[in-house]
DNA sequence: CGTCCCCTTGAGTTATTTCAACACTCGTGG
DNA sequence: CCACGAGTGTTGAAATAACTCAAGGGGACG
């Protein structure tokens, strides 16, 4: 199955050596970028991470899945957001499309080279890999001491924050995405937004699209 | 109350911009060591983030408090291992003494300074970093897809890893500790731990020593 | 010897999962 | 245009895993 496309990018003025592709505000080194269809694979589990991605547009999921079936969303990734960075030679989650997706992708060697030789890039790549783990951190104390609700409520703020949204949130993931994201399973997912709903803290119009009728009181079942 | 003393490293040979401490093998940087008393406080949430810790001897906890008493501990900090290595500057957790211990201390700026003059030197913090983000989303998995028995089989697993056992591990922390680890309460860490005596798995002779009977079956249980 | 702290065990409760049924949306093809 | 089916989301009822509350055991230390 061929579900990506390569669509170079256009080359624009004066990038000569390579199609520059920029990696964060810093960092542009050559490469290329791909279209992916929605729940199109990215990368799989221990793949070799040669490669470092950075979402354009759409968002994709990295994932976990375990023997028996057991599935774990690890992160969702939007546009501006790089993934698929490692510290060994394999890719220990595989990333999908959630949406359907461009992606910029550069090669690994090359993102190491721009580290080695600037200090600012190093930098630069530095933030980005903590700024993951202290998102891990948050993660971790919802997953591991909140309630059903709570954690829905989270997640709905953590969406609102990252997407900069001001009367509303669109979910581009399914219930079952959030709900291995969130370690519950997809009804008790339904149930917390519809809890979340019958006390006013939000309103639903179709299942992936979430206003927000009282910010606050969503802050405070967040906890 | 005054828990810690400062105990001035012993110079060595050769050494005399300042007390040197190894903070990775490539690293090492000015510093101190100190000695905190068992369940001493290192650094304080939402404290200034100016230093960088090594643990000497002991083991170390980094603890996250919810307003309403709830307490996850994020991880457990063995002899030679790194924490309190911030993205901003406050500590966005606690760090406490498990067992009495002793801690290598470093400025911050110091080690800022290290890695932008040392290109080997910034790589190893990177590395460090990475490991933890990969320990953190291990942790992940097993918060929000696992039983209890397997958390806690995952838990002696990993203490088994880290410490290099081969027959069993000692447990310097309490299964209140155990239990913030793993999103449990202590009754239920307590009756897995129970289980998996009885499934003959591992061999218990008081509570905080581990006999290892069967790690093939300690791994199946972890999953 | 007694006290304190930590750990274990039991019994009943609760939150979440599981299983099952049904509703809605959106293409496709008659 | 409507019928159909697949995919996705919601809801209810029963089952279960973990939690809470309560009591008791055992070691360390004064």
């Amino acid at each position: 199955m061929r579900d990506f496309d390569i669509d170079r990018i256009d080359g624009g003025a004066g990038v000569d050596a390579g199609k520059a592709v920029v990696i964060t505000d810093g960092v542009a080194v050559p490469g290329f970028v791909m279209s992916f269809a929605r729940n199109s694979e990215v990368y799989g589990e221990e793949e070799a991470a040669g490669f470092v991605y950075r979402v354009v547009s759409g968002v994709v999921r990295t994932v976990h899945m375990l023997s028996d079936g057991r599935r774990q969303v690890a992160a969702f990734h939007y546009a501006g957001e790089v993934f698929g960075l490692e510290a060994g030679e394999l890719h220990r989650l595989c990333a999908e499309a959630v949406t359907d997706c461009r992606i910029a992708v550069v090669h690994r060697a090359a993102l190491d080279r721009a580290a080695r030789e600037d200090g600012a890039a190093a930098r630069e790549l530095w933030a980005l890999a903590v700024r993951d783990l202290q998102r891990l951190q948050d993660h971790l104390l919802l997953l591991s001491r909140k309630g059903a609700v709570e954690r829905v409520a989270g997640f709905l703020a953590e969406m609102v924050e990252r997407t900069h949204a001001e009367d509303g949130v669109d979910l581009p993931m399914s219930r079952s995405d959030i709900a291995d994201y969130l370690g519950l399973t997809i009804e008790t997912v339904s149930r917390s937004f519809t809890q979340l709903e019958r006390d006013g803290v939000i309103g639903l119009s179709g299942a992936r699209r979430v206003a927000l009728r009282n910010r606050d009181a969503l802050a405070d079942c967040a906890a």
